[in-house]
DNA sequence: CGTGAAATAAAAGAGCC
DNA sequence: GGCTCTTTTATTTCACG
């Protein structure tokens, strides 16, 4: 067995942020059953080895605007490594575009983006994702009901 | 024009927090243009609101051991409302599904799936997947490479 | 890894523009 | 609404066991 990179103290501790990010250490240290210091220590070692990426806050979609997400499969004309990489930068800065992943099955990318209604989507099909490199195919699926969204990463799964 | 529920400053609060949700609340308002106390006051109203759901750390899948994301479209046998309930609630009390969403197109719903690698996912097909209530037919699509995932909400394509 | 003290910073509130 | 100032409270940090 090799040294796990992350022991279940450690595992407790993403749990945690996970679930509020903005816990004070001292608060976290307690839920988790450490001192301070050392559970303050094993945060920024998470974070410095890339564990730890980001801190968000979640919006709710609705309340700010962008009531409409869709999920894009977009197949590109070859697979190599020229044409998928001019699709991944283009697809990647664009702003709606909220997740990009390049998939097996029926698509060759899956995006999903976010947007205000039905027209701005309209309007970014025509103007912006038909027109990205290598585009060869195009399917939208309108998201009509969020059951569970931006939910933690199943940590307890781990346990060995 | 009905009274906004969200105006520039409350836009630019948004987006900072989106983009680090540690800011303490002296840093947010020298960064949004607005002194501490109606800085706090805004923040406390948009997360009553519930426009802020959450402050969420962001991991990285592969360093925490999650290696293998699969994006899963399942048909269900009807779409009447007992059928569709039943089977969003199956699904979304699932660690490993961290989002479900209903959709138009192939699909009904269309789940993302977080798990260690393929044995595990086998596992979870045979074992939780097919067996969801009226389930009729899935297909996994395997996330081979990810462009752009978690990514902040486009407060700025809402600037009218 | 834990403890405790010192230094620092943050949040909260009152009164005013 | 927003600003400033003050008070109160909490948090980070560090040296040591």
């Amino acid at each position: 067995m090799p040294t796990p990179v992350l022991d279940a103290l450690d595992r407790r501790i993403l749990a945690a942020l996970q679930r509020d990010a903005r816990l004070s250490n001292v608060d976290l240290a307690a839920e988790v059953g450490l001192s301070p210091s050392p559970c303050l220590r094993r945060v920024r070692l998470l974070e410095e080895a890339g564990v730890i990426t980001a801190y968000r806050a979640i919006l709710d979609r609705d309340a700010v605007g962008l009531g409409l997400t869709v999920f894009v499969g977009i197949k590109v004309d070859r697979h190599d490594d020229a044409h998928a990489t001019a699709f991944r930068e283009a697809a990647a800065a664009l702003p709606e575009v909220i997740s990009c992943h390049l998939v097996s099955g029926e698509s060759d990318f899956l995006l999903q983006i976010v947007l205000k209604d039905l027209a701005a989507y309209e309007r970014m099909l025509l103007d912006t994702l038909l027109k990205l490199p290598h585009v060869k195919d195009i399917r939208s699926n309108f998201v009509l009901n969020t059951v569970k969204s931006a939910a933690p990463l199943p940590l307890d799964q781990l346990a060995r």
